[in-house]
RNA sequence: GUCCCCAUCGUCUAGCCCGGCCUAGGACACCGCCCUUUCACGGCGAUAACAGGGGUUCGAAUCCCCUUGGGGACG
């Protein structure tokens, strides 16, 4: 029987890196289609919108316009499509959720499990794409032996983005492509240029994508008040370890563990936030090496590169992006979903709400939240 | 309401006794930039003060006096 031509379905942000692999897997004589994802309305919350518009960002016009015009320049077909609803229920509310509970989101993860590699992979089903490709500096390989699909860091380690793709699933790596694992970002700009481009000289975007300026916390307390609550209800003060009162704070959703700034308290030596609570609404400070753990927790466990370990496994393990990988060793527990994880010297700031991502050298093992 | 102390950047202070090296130093905070597909950390940088007024002196944050404004078992 005659097999069609395998389409793949490219995730077109508008950036250089899509937009490369669009022009890549064209190049190579691959059917593709340019998708872009419209994930939040920027209308919305209007003041938050800063003079000139909201350039850089995964949600503005510009970014749709960029897409549109580099599918255009390839020849590829090119098609928006809107994710919105779920984008608020699945990444947006979760990220001013967990903020409240104390805890600290990670909304690029969020957005990769639950719409990028999920909502986004069913849609390019829909029109008739085997696969999806995404700009990501991650490598995807199967293991032959085990039949395993396996995670692998960018070959430019400085842009490395496996920490925010620890929640693939074996059959959203069966159907995705990062034809950039294997490029540096110079090289990724070259090919653009090479490609004749229009954003090769684009700059990097970054921060979170749905929030215009920058400032998340501005967003989330215009997002209280679109739905009627009072960001002075966020509000509370500020302790020590002991409990006394060092001062006053606009809101726990404006802290994360081990943050300095922002503390607006005066001391001999620089504070930083030990935890935030959310019952009381305080956030309490202390010193730098009050920060420092040797274990964690972490939850939803996701195996990748491996099958779930029954006995402890030393690896390494990065608990925020730009963390540098510690040893460990990562302990099964009685609920499968978890796993103890115990660091060879103990850890600044870590932080629940944020993910522990396990490595083998260049081999992402999985990873889960941290508790 | 007699007498005795104290008064420097937003904060805590260095300097004052032994005047010139102080166009006042540091820490923390704040602000900006860089870094960064999360939030952070971090790096770099900037703004910012001698309470006020008189003296003495070639020269005063540094010595003297007064006025304000804060502490002390005679009230």
């Amino acid at each position: 029987p005659p097999v069609p031509d395998p389409t793949i379905a490219v995730a077109m942000s508008g950036g250089v890196d899509s937009s490369v692999v669009a022009g890549l897997l064209h190049r190579r004589g691959t059917r593709v289609v340019g998708l872009t994802m419209q994930l939040w309305n920027q209308r919305r919350l209007p003041e938050l919108v800063p003079e000139g518009g909201a350039t850089g960002r995964c949600c503005s016009l510009d970014d749709v316009y960029d897409a549109r015009f580099v599918a255009q320049q390839i020849g590829i077909p090119y098609y928006v499509v809107n994710f919105e609803d779920r984008f608020e229920a699945q990444v947006v509310k979760p990220f001013i959720y967990e903020y409240l509970a104390g805890r600290t989101p990670i909304p690029c993860t969020l957005c990769n499990n639950f719409i990028k590699f999920d909502q986004f992979l069913e849609l390019a089903e829909g029109v008739g794409a085997s696969s999806i490709a995404t700009g990501h500096y991650a490598r995807v390989s199967r293991d032959e032996s085990s039949g395993r699909y396996q995670l692998s860091r960018g070959l430019d380690s400085s842009k490395d983005q496996t920490y925010f793709l620890f929640g693939l699933k074996q059959d959203q790596l069966a159907r995705t492509e990062f034809p950039l694992g294997g490029f540096t970002k110079p090289e990724v700009r070259e090919l653009a240029r090479e490609l004749g481009l229009p954003v090769a000289e684009k700059p990097d975007s970054q921060e979170i994508c749905f929030v215009p300026n920058g400032d998340y916390a501005a967003f989330i307390d215009a997002y209280f008040r679109e739905r009627g609550i009072a960001p002075e209800q966020t509000r509370g003060e500020i302790v020590d370890t002991e409990g006394h009162v060092m001062g006053e704070h606009q809101g726990v959703h404006r802290f994360t563990v081990g943050q300095r700034r922002g503390l607006k308290i005066a001391a001999a030596e620089p504070l930083y936030v030990i935890a935030t609570e959310p019952a009381s609404q305080r956030v309490v400070v202390g010193h730098n090496q009050h920060l420092l753990r040797a274990q964690l927790t972490a939850k939803e466990i996701n195996w990748i590169s491996i099958p779930p370990i029954a006995a402890p496994l030393r690896a390494q393990v990065k608990i925020r992006n730009k963390h540098l990988p510690a040893q460990a060793t990562i302990s099964p527990s009685s609920d499968p979903e978890r796993v103890e994880i115990h660091f060879d010297e103990p850890q600044r700031a870590v932080t629940p709400g944020q993910g522990a991502v396990f490595y083998d050298g260049d081999l992402v093992l999985g990873g889960g939240w941290i508790e």
